[in-house]
RNA sequence: GGGCCAGUAACUCAAUGGUAGAGUAGCGCUCUUUUAAGGCGUUAGUUGCAGGUUCGAGUCCCGCCUGGCUCACCA
């Protein structure tokens, strides 16, 4: 591919500086820069502190004749310099002639206020640091092409505090969480992202081929059947931040590669798991927002209080009166969904749904859309969960619940399932049903059944979509707003 | 995949079918307290791509590309 740097005329001014630079005495790529303070730091220093040096890229400036201001930028911050030509002779036209927006510069002086109260570096020497060849975005508007944003991503953060501040807080949540999980006896280990079987999960996978083994991969859908088989072999509680792949729809709240936190805890049951990941989202919220009470466009969300806990099967019944419990087949509950008049958008999918998908398209059209405060949503349908372990009262359901938030499932969970008899009559039900057309089966795992025969404790654990639950912390309306570089189609050449 | 919408200078946006413009950025001059600095001057375009209608297309029609919203499927 050839490497074409000439598009257009600013590019060749900026070209042009390179060696009038050299000439000058700067290197227009210098190699390092001994930096005392960030430019956030600078801004807390008092005046009158001397020597202070300071770097980053140049995002403003404005030249008077014989005096400048400008601001340079980093992640931290921005700080303003003032260049006077008294104090650095030619130098000061050197920089007013030589130096474009969006280079990055070093500079030292010391600390003043001026007029308008802020904090200014005066400047006494200054050191070019690395040219830029292009403008950058519009200083007002900042880019407002939501593609040019996805594509230009590093433009965004630089041009839009809002979004480096977003990816801050995408850190810390990240960190805080981590934290928690350590702090309460967890392990963090990392399982296989090219796995031999798509398991863990009801999703299409992508699939890959190795060469050296000549063997069809699959990137993982989700961590789980890894993250117990650490648990049997005697790691008392596991997670991993995993990011996963599926290879379906791609929109607001759905990427392609996205970050699943997994966790497993030996000799927990449902309830404990419900109570601790309470406990920790409301840890992680308060320390991250400030608040247990937070809006996401719009909408008031509030975690305070005890998140309430309901059924499943009570939650469909309050919503539109069909009772699951008493609908035994797939036909005899289709005819209470029609005879209540609830219809679906595509009936192709239906058609071929068993009794437990038909249950959750009912519960996704009747129930779900309206829980916007956090709720603890149990005992789901046997046949929706293939690992879960099944209830010992009413063996119809399983020990599961769900977090749902703003209508979103942000949490799965359950007390696992570890009867490996029983998890073998799951796969070969999830055989017959995917045998029947139903594409949102699992694949027969029998590596991972081996593991379970030689045995695995009481185990519960849970999945949390973070990029799902970083959006609603950071108010993001979309996915694509959490994640740094989404997939995209690539650019014409 | 379906429906709706968008693509014009490096960036942000204009232009009843009739000479493609402005602001920012750039370039030149001016200016010692600005912070969207100011003033004067000035460069910058294959209007996403390819066809068609027309004396004439950024504008109308057809196809394609890219993206956004939305519906369906999925976390």
């Amino acid at each position: 591919m050839a490497v074409s740097l000439d598009t257009n005329d600013q590019m060749k001014v900026r070209l042009d500086k390179i060696p009038a630079l050299r000439e000058a005495g700067e290197n227009p790529y210098t190699d390092r820069f001994e930096r005392t303070h960030t430019p956030g730091e600078a801004r807390e220093l008092a005046d009158g502190v001397e020597n202070v040096r300071c770097c980053g890229r140049l995002v403003s400036f404005r030249s008077f004749g014989k005096l400048a201001f400008g601001h340079i930028f980093d992640m931290y911050g921005k700080v303003q310099f003032a260049l006077q030509k008294d104090v650095l002779g030619d130098r000061f036209k050197t920089f007013e002639k030589l130096v474009d927006i969006g280079d990055f510069v070093g500079v030292e002086g010391s600390m003043i206020s001026t007029k308008t109260g802020e904090k200014t570096i005066s400047v006494t020497s200054w050191t070019f640091l690395s040219k830029s060849l292009r403008a950058l975005p519009e200083k007002f508007h900042g880019l407002t092409d939501p593609e040019l944003r996805l594509r230009r991503r590093y433009l965004d953060l630089i041009s839009d505090s809002d979004v480096m501040t977003r990816f801050k807080l995408r850190t810390k949540i990240i960190k805080t969480v981590r934290d928690f999980l350590d702090g309460n006896g967890f392990t963090e280990v990392d399982t296989p992202v090219l796995t031999n079987k798509a398991s863990g999960a009801l999703a299409r996978p992508f699939t890959t081929h190795n060469n050296a083994l000549d063997i069809d991969v699959f990137l993982r859908i989700a961590p789980e059947t890894y993250l117990k088989r650490c648990i049997a072999g005697g790691m008392d509680r596991v997670y991993e931040f995993a990011r996963s792949f599926r290879n379906e729809g791609v929109d607001a709240s759905h990427l392609p590669d996205f970050t699943l936190l997994e966790y497993y805890a030996s000799y927990w049951n449902y309830v404990d798991n419900m109570n601790f990941i309470e406990r920790l989202l409301k840890h992680l919220i308060s320390e991250t927002t400030g608040s247990l009470e937070l809006s996401y466009q719009g909408q008031k969300i509030n975690f305070a209080g005890d998140w309430l806990r309901i059924t499943f099967r009570d939650l469909i019944f309050r919503d539109c009166g069909i009772d699951i419990d008493t609908l035994d087949t797939k036909e005899a509950l289709q005819n209470a969904i029609n005879s209540n008049g609830i219809v679906f958008d595509t009936d192709v999918n239906v058609a071929k749904a068993g009794r437990g998908t038909l249950i959750d398209f009912l519960y996704k059209k009747v129930s779900r859309p309206a829980l916007i405060d956090p709720i603890f949503v149990t005992g789901h349908p046997l046949d929706l969960s293939p690992l879960a372990r099944s209830n010992d009262e009413n063996p119809k359901v399983v020990d599961r619940f769900q977090l749902v938030v703003n209508g979103w499932e942000v949490v799965n969970a359950y007390s696992e399932l570890v009867d490996p008899m029983d998890q073998a009559g799951r796969f070969a039900q999830q055989a017959e049903a995917r045998a029947q057309g139903d594409t949102e089966t699992m694949d027969v795992d029998n590596d991972f059944l081996l593991c379970m025969e030689y045995g695995m404790p009481p185990i519960s654990g849970l999945g949390l979509g973070v990029d799902r639950f970083i959006a609603l912390l950071t108010d993001a309306p979309t996915l694509r707003d959490v994640v740094l570089f989404p997939l995209l189609r690539p650019e014409k050449e």
